[in-house]
DNA sequence: CTTGACTTTGAAGTTACTTCAAGGTTGATC
DNA sequence: GATCAACCTTGAAGTAACTTCAAAGTCAAG
């Protein structure tokens, strides 16, 4: 049996993330000593390094409930779980696209200025300034 | 003069936006009639606008609220604006390298399970479970 | 003068935690 | 046995950037 710390420093989170997991209802409420210590075994610390794994592969907490409960029913067809995962790489794969569009704006900001003249004749806050910048 | 709506309308954002970013002091307190109401005219609006295309670009409120300062000292040498440019397009280019390191590992995910078979035997629960997969 | 669309405010909800305060427990040392 | 650090407990509040809500006042058209 493990104290929080030591589940925390296994599973590889802050005790406090333990305690929230248990308290939005993710983890089971762990089994307490008589001093009122929350105490863990192997198998629940495996149940969090599964979440904290999906957490890491960017699973709301809301999706991760969900892998929980397919991974609970070992009978069940497995194609809820392909369709999770699907619609994580989508949203993955939708964020980047997003993100390369605007590191493009970005650079193309940059490339308005030198950094060697005074503001008021700074290309980028002009283009910031620019009603038309929206379009295009 | 334009009511909040109308400046909404016209800068693109919610007017519950606009009361936010005057709570927050990102813009100053509005101009108000009689009856209590917020009134803009266009410069406001043109700050407005200039606050959401730079929240657009990935910037943070307080990263805005320094853009503002440095627009509003039009005689400084703009290299504080080209510095603010820099790092928040080093924070885009990270996120999007952490993204695509993800996504890679969801298609691997994804390529160990066809959605044909039952849970118990499903390639991605088991990586998932896996406790080695933290390592590699 | 009624109706519907607008406005106001403060407060609470959202996401996923982290941090804090105030207090009890444990284990080692003196 | 006392003391001390290092742990544990709880509930509440803080974080970012808003959005949503409730209750109430205002305005313009018909």
């Amino acid at each position: 049996m493990f104290t929080i710390a030591q589940a925390a420093r296994r599973a590889g989170c802050p005790a406090s993330t333990i305690r929230y997991y248990e308290r939005v209802r993710l983890l089971p409420s762990a089994r307490r000593g008589t001093n009122g210590y929350r105490y863990y075994e192997v198998a629940d610390i495996e149940r969090l390094a599964f979440v904290n794994r999906a957490r890491q592969l960017g699973f709301s907490i809301d999706a991760v409930a969900d892998l929980l409960r397919l991974a609970d029913h070992p009978h069940s067809p497995c194609d809820g779980v392909d369709t999770l995962i699907a619609t994580q790489l989508h949203s993955v794969e939708k964020r980047i696209r997003q993100l390369q569009t605007l590191a493009a704006r970005l650079r193309q900001l940059q490339s308005a200025c030198d950094g060697e003249h005074p503001i008021r004749e700074c290309g980028i806050l002009a283009a910031l300034s620019d009603t038309r910048w929206n379009e295009a």
